[in-house]
DNA sequence: CTGTGCGTC
DNA sequence: GACGCACAG
């Protein structure tokens, strides 16, 4: 059984409840992680956790929905420094002829629904540097599939980032760290039977097919010591992070 | 889709 | 810095 009582219907703005106590009352706070940094700033298309140290987001999170993909273009506009951030986002300048892309965590292409949820995503505090090989080639494959499933499980739950973990190269002079590995956690809670798929990339493009890339969600906790699943009952969220199984996920 | 670079104001 | 457009994987 699951712990909740509301389940979101469509542009319903829920409170969701979980062994009698209130958890979360936004869409876009459903399933979220836990913060190791205690900075957890929400925007109308998503939540981020920002890690001052590293000077990115060590998670974003947002929900999917079906209703959500649009075919809409919009024009890309500039990347501005969050301001919700109050230890300070970085600034776009780090990047610049760093050699590294401002790489979408929240993808634009996932916010295309509106101008202003499209926009959003191009705030400094949802991007991480990413090699551009990287981002236009397996990240961006992963990115679509994500796509695909919200279409196809009416709406996936997306908590993604870089693991900011051990030696990494950084960028520009507030020195933003460039990630060794990239994860994204999924969470289909739409379709019936809750499921649960987690990937882990190293940063370097790669062809291999993504299932290749599958790791339990257990396996990312313990890298980043982020807790995806908390607000699942713990049974239920046990076995659902030890499992490397993606027999329900369609490829 | 994912992005950068450059000329111009 | 902001804008518009060209270009690349």
């Amino acid at each position: 059984m699951y712990s909740y009582e509301y389940f979101l219907e469509e542009e319903e703005v829920a409170t969701i409840v979980k062994k009698g106590k209130i958890v979360k009352k936004d869409t876009n706070e459903y399933f979220l992680p836990t913060s190791t940094t205690g900075q957890i700033v929400h925007h109308q298309g998503y939540s981020l956790s920002y890690n001052e140290k590293h000077e990115q987001a060590e998670w974003v999170a947002y929900e999917l929905k079906k209703s959500h993909l649009s075919s809409i273009n919009h024009k890309r506009p500039y990347f501005e420094v969050d301001k919700a951030v109050k230890t300070g986002a970085a600034h776009w300048r780090n990047y610049k002829k760093s050699g590294f892309d401002r790489g979408h965590l929240c993808p634009a292409g996932d916010r295309r629904y509106s101008k202003s949820a499209h926009d959003e995503t191009f705030l400094t505090s949802n991007i991480s540097p990413q090699e551009h090989k990287f981002n236009s080639g397996v990240w961006n494959r992963l990115e679509q599939k994500v796509r695909y499933w919200a279409g196809k499980y009416n709406g996936v739950f997306v908590v993604t980032g870089g693991v900011l973990k051990g030696s990494m190269k950084t960028i520009g002079d507030e020195e933003v760290a460039v990630p060794n590995q990239f994860y994204k956690v999924l969470i289909d809670n739409n379709t019936g039977k809750t499921k649960v798929i987690a990937f882990l990339m190293p940063h370097k493009d790669s062809k291999k097919p993504l299932y290749e890339f599958v790791v339990s969600v257990d396996e990312i906790e313990k890298l980043t010591g982020i807790d995806f699943c908390p607000q699942l009952e713990d049974k239920l969220e046990n076995k659902l992070e030890a499992s490397t199984n993606y027999k329900n996920w369609s490829f």
